[in-house]
DNA sequence: ATGTTC
């Protein structure tokens, strides 16, 4: 077990040994490894699978998951690699978006009580919430192919909206044909709904910043309140996981047949099921940047209702993906398909995927903390491209599982410590609340601080909860 | 994460 090597303080290598065709890296200090024994096992089989380039790698916030570790990113040749569901993760599009406001918050301390209860009123939350619509085929169709494109042009938002949405809300190819019915039959009712889990939506205060400059061209400003949002593609994109993994299952025995683990189950990318994978994916993509639009309607028309102002999009970002994208492998720019599971995207300033407004700047990251704790924006930098495929940490990170968080922490206990730091919640189900107390999850401060020194995304500020909705 | 154990 002892194969790692310290490269430097946050940096521990993995050198390829037996299955493994490439190296594995892990951005991490040394209680961040005593923590994942599991996880490091899975990063080395991920190293094991075909086509795979450069190196297999860890974040900060590396957790066990489901045949790849959570926080793990690996990249794939397009012409001869893989596209695995276990790679990205059953919720599709996981992401996070972030509201800004121009409200302060000394002088409207006395409503945010009243905002978080309307936002409560307009959003659905919970395991299985439902919205009041139910989206016809071709409604859902177009959703599903568009993303965040389609319900704006249904009036969930402004056309300006898209600009500051990765991949401007819609990403291709997305066809409707891919989707099985059962994935479209859960997904028409649960489009608007934030679901449950790690998800959350939170009213948040600015509270430090750490780049003026950068935290100006970004709008952010101490004492600001913003609004944050963590939610996927629901039930749909789970759907579409579990469909495709049972395709491979059934269609790619042979191809799967030596795997070290059979949850790494995969598709090369060029064949029909792993194109097919790849565009019913993708739809589940377009599917939670829509959500997160929806959402994002209802809780303008609160901060309206209340604050007679309207709020931007600051910025939305996927942390369970799988993108092509090039990138220059040991001296040669090539296409390959980057696995971020439980990773964010952290492309260095000038590149054109980036906003006009903060193209000299950078890509803005959103690394939401767990309930209670600080939250932060950071930014990608030039460096990251020589780390992870442009790459970033996405949270704080599990340390007990949500069966683990049940057995040893207490409710009373945990809501004592929210109210002690004046923290509003709002909870659907107080099981959710034990799963998801800080205390089950590492010090996001710590990740934060971890991926600046390393210098694969810095700090621009930090934001404390005020008050939480969970589902 | 998830109609919370395919």
């Amino acid at each position: 077990m002892n194969t790692l090597k310290k490269i430097s303080d946050y940096i521990w290598k993995i050198p390829k040994k037996e299955k493994m065709k490439v190296d594995a890296y892990i951005f991490t200090d040394e209680e961040g490894l005593k923590l994942n024994s599991e996880a490091l096992e899975q990063i080395k089989n991920v190293a094991s699978l075909p086509g795979i380039v450069k190196a297999a790698y860890g974040m900060p916030d590396i957790h066990w998951g489901y045949g790849f570790p959570i926080g793990g990113v690996a990249a794939f040749d397009s012409e001869n690699g893989i596209i695995s569901p276990g790679g990205v993760g059953f919720d599709i599009n996981c992401g996070v978006r972030l509201l800004t406001t121009t409200i302060k918050f000394d002088e409207n301390k006395s409503r945010i009580r009243q905002l978080i209860e309307k936002i409560y009123n307009y959003v659905p939350v919970g395991v299985g919430s439902t919205s009041s619509k139910k989206y016809n085929k071709k409604d859902f169709k177009k959703i599903v192919e568009q993303g965040a494109v389609a319900v704006i042009e249904m009036g969930f938002g402004l056309q300006e909206d898209i600009e500051y949405i990765e991949d401007n809300g819609k990403i291709m190819p997305a066809s409707f044909q891919d989707i099985s019915p059962k994935a479209f039959e859960r997904g028409r009712e649960e489009l608007g709904t934030l679901g449950s889990g790690n998800h959350f939506l939170e009213i948040q205060l600015v509270e430090r910043i750490y780049n003026r400059k950068i935290a100006g061209l970004f709008d952010l400003f101490e004492g600001q309140l913003v609004i944050m949002i963590h939610t996927g593609s629901r039930g749909f994109g789970h759907q579409i996981a579990t469909d495709y993994i049972q395709l491979m299952r059934t269609h790619l025995k042979k191809h799967n047949a030596n795997l070290p683990d059979k949850q790494l189950i995969n598709a090369p990318f060029k064949s029909e099921l792993g194109q097919k994978y790849y565009s019913a994916m993708n739809c589940a993509a377009n599917y939670a940047f829509a959500n997160r639009q929806i959402i994002t309607h209802y809780i303008r028309k609160a901060v309206r209702e209340i604050f007679n102002i309207d709020i931007k999009v600051f910025y939305d970002i996927t942390h369970n993906i799988a993108k092509l994208e090039s990138h220059n492998i040991n001296g040669v720019e090539k296409k390959v398909i980057v696995h971020r599971k439980g990773a964010t995207r952290a492309f260095g300033p000038g590149r054109p995927e980036i906003p006009k407004k903060y193209v000299d700047a950078g890509q803005p990251v959103i690394i939401p903390g767990d309930m209670g704790t600080a939250s932060y924006i950071l930014v990608g930098t030039k460096k990251a491209e020589e780390y992870a495929f442009s790459s970033t940490a996405h949270g704080a990170g599990r340390t007990l599982g949500r069966r683990q968080a049940m057995r040893t922490l207490d409710l009373a206990k945990v809501l004592k410590n929210l109210e002690k730091k004046n923290i509003i919640i709002i909870s659907k189900n107080k099981k959710t609340i034990i799963q998801e107390a800080p205390d089950a999850y590492k010090d996001i401060d710590k990740i934060a601080s971890i991926v600046d020194e390393l210098g694969i995304s810095k700090r621009v500020a930090r934001l404390i909860p005020l008050a939480v909705i969970k589902g």
